[in-house]
DNA sequence: CTGAAAGCGCTAACAG
DNA sequence: CTGTTAGCGCTTTCAG
């Protein structure tokens, strides 16, 4: 590999001139400049990069990790923040933690001695004191993603707003016996906010407190714990999962079971993940802008890279996306007498 | 941050001594060692990878680069390359290329002026004479990844007879008119080759060439392509897609126009995302071991560049996966009398 | 057992 | 307009 002295010997001239041409630095005479140039495609020198970041004191490397990429919607995240690093002249290196803490710990380790000059994170819990410390002695810009705001700058939607969402549109429906599956309720932020922002607006809707099923992380097969909780005589008449992928799951556990989606159990989702618009019936989801989201984490640290100041958070808007997994509880479950959701609109606030 | 001068200021030796603590290298007294340890500590000194990347020549990072991480199989790859790169210590660079050659090209340059020690790639065509050219040029190690075979190593499966596999399939169950719904037939060498093993198949078994449809890259509604395929009085009978994302558009889109899978049409997959299992009917696919893809490409590249030689390639196995999707093709299209396919059950080769 | 010093490839201040 | 030189943080002979 050639290096910056063996084109400076070729063109006949010092390495300082070969660096201002490699840099396109202004006062160089032409003829000079195309010398130089010759003799870089002749031994088709490409700067060293390290050289060049141990001088400047940056890498151009950007760390991000994420839970793992096996879930679409951190794919497309670090898909959209990578396109947006690579307009930047920035690289991405990319860690998964597998959703565990100190797989977390020790990956954003790794990343800053490789010497990424910022972070793009997304863990398990933000406000968790230990992962708060390590978090904090960071001295680097980090961005996280998809965690609840906290002591970092962050980009994320509003978890409990939407999760409220979901809950009322279960309840204008005729909703009211509610269970939330989640992949670990305890230990993640956001599925603590949207449980949350889901309970409460089930309560202030007079509802009984929705039932909560956690599903340990790798388990793919949910069909033992959707039969558990739809066994008894009272079975919740709509599930809300904690992502999409979990929520495709349970659809396909409750047609093991013989039970219909919607017709005895409504299902919705979170996330709007590509497929689940391809499932019949298609998920209802709380959608977020994953792709934007990694872009705008991108920018974010991109902008506090350039010196500038990260605004504390970035709360891009959650949309609920009505697909067929959701409908009214079946007759017998329902309280009262009711008409069809369409029929009973939407309650004027 | 601390330097390894700083640290061998506050701990009264040179910094030759922090380097040898740093590197566990023998020969340090107990006690010197202990000093150097407590001012690192107080320090909290890690070395800079830079600095050292720079003396040593190597990066300890490994660029990869895949078309997308939207799509699953390429993200479940690089999930499984992520974990192999970790554990042996190495970084992870991701770059997407949208399935397009120049940007290919382009991020592959920025991988490399970044100063990777070796690639793991997916091109579009690694047969095409401009991409062999630009990667027979790289200087470093690399391995391709779901490309067929070609002149660098390669972790892939045997995409022709996986195609064969897939004709057989359709053949078994009393099929004859069939269709390939693919993403770049014409650019993407593996989906030339499954194309060309499922063509040749049917040949082989006296069918007629199947029909092909191109959908561009980007075009998730496959309706209006879909519908025009089923138009006419002797439409398909199976559809083999060239993989899972795009056969779950091609369901949704068959039952917009009310057709149903398998009733009047079968539909078969490649790639065996996780998504897949989840449909219903679920989606009958050949399917890939994608993580372990990602696995052995780490493994080869960092086998080669310990100084090993790189087997020219690795074939995985593909299994047929027998979904939900596929059955016989409806009464009015059979030739001749059949009987259910699993009373004729499998020619005896 | 420890230290001094060279040098990896590059940029930038300073000289000319 | 161009060259000389110092030095980024580290590893590694070579001396002592």
């Amino acid at each position: 590999m050639a290096t910056i002295r063996d084109v400076a010997r070729r063109a006949g001239v010092s390495i300082a001139t070969v660096s201002r041409v490699v840099n396109e630095q202004p006062g160089i005479r032409p003829e000079t400049r195309a010398r130089v140039h010759d003799a870089i495609d002749e031994l088709s020198f490409r700067p060293n990069a390290i050289g060049r970041s141990l001088k400047a004191g940056t890498s151009r490397v950007l760390g991000v990790m994420v839970p793992t990429l096996a879930n679409p919607v951190f794919a497309e995240a670090v898909e959209g923040l990578q396109h947006e690093a690579r307009k930047a002249g920035y690289g991405v290196m990319v860690t998964t933690s597998d959703y565990d803490a100190d797989t977390e710990r020790a990956a954003v380790e790794t990343l800053m001695i490789g010497r990424v000059d910022a972070l793009v994170l997304t863990v398990r819990d933000a406000a968790d004191a230990a992962t708060r410390a390590w978090l904090d002695a960071i001295d680097r810009p980090v961005v996280l993603i998809y965690n609840e705001p906290g002591s970092r700058p962050t980009v994320t939607v509003d978890n409990a707003a939407a999760g409220a969402a979901a809950a009322e549109m279960f309840v204008r429906l005729g909703h009211s016996r509610l269970a939330v599956v989640a992949g670990s309720l305890t230990g993640s932020d956001r599925s603590r906010a949207r449980w949350l922002g889901f309970a409460n607006a089930l309560q202030a809707q007079g509802c009984p407190p929705p039932v909560k099923v956690e599903i340990p992380f790798h388990q793919t097969d949910l069909g033992q714990a959707i039969a558990d909780l739809m066994a008894g005589d009272a079975p919740p008449t709509g599930l809300f999962c904690s992502n999409d992928l979990i929520a495709m799951r349970t659809m396909a556990a409750l047609r093991e079971l013989g039970l219909g989606v919607p017709g005895d159990v409504s299902v919705m989702g979170f996330d709007g993940i590509a497929t689940c618009r391809l499932l019949h019936p298609s998920l209802s989801t709380v959608s977020q802008p994953s792709r934007t989201m990694g872009e705008a984490a991108a920018t974010l640290v991109l902008k506090e890279l350039a010196g500038g100041v990260a605004e504390p958070f970035t709360i891009l808007p959650h949309r609920l996306v009505e697909g067929g997994s959701v409908g009214p509880p079946p007759r017998a479950a329902q309280r009262g007498p009711t008409t069809s959701p369409t029929e009973r609109g939407v309650p004027s606030t």
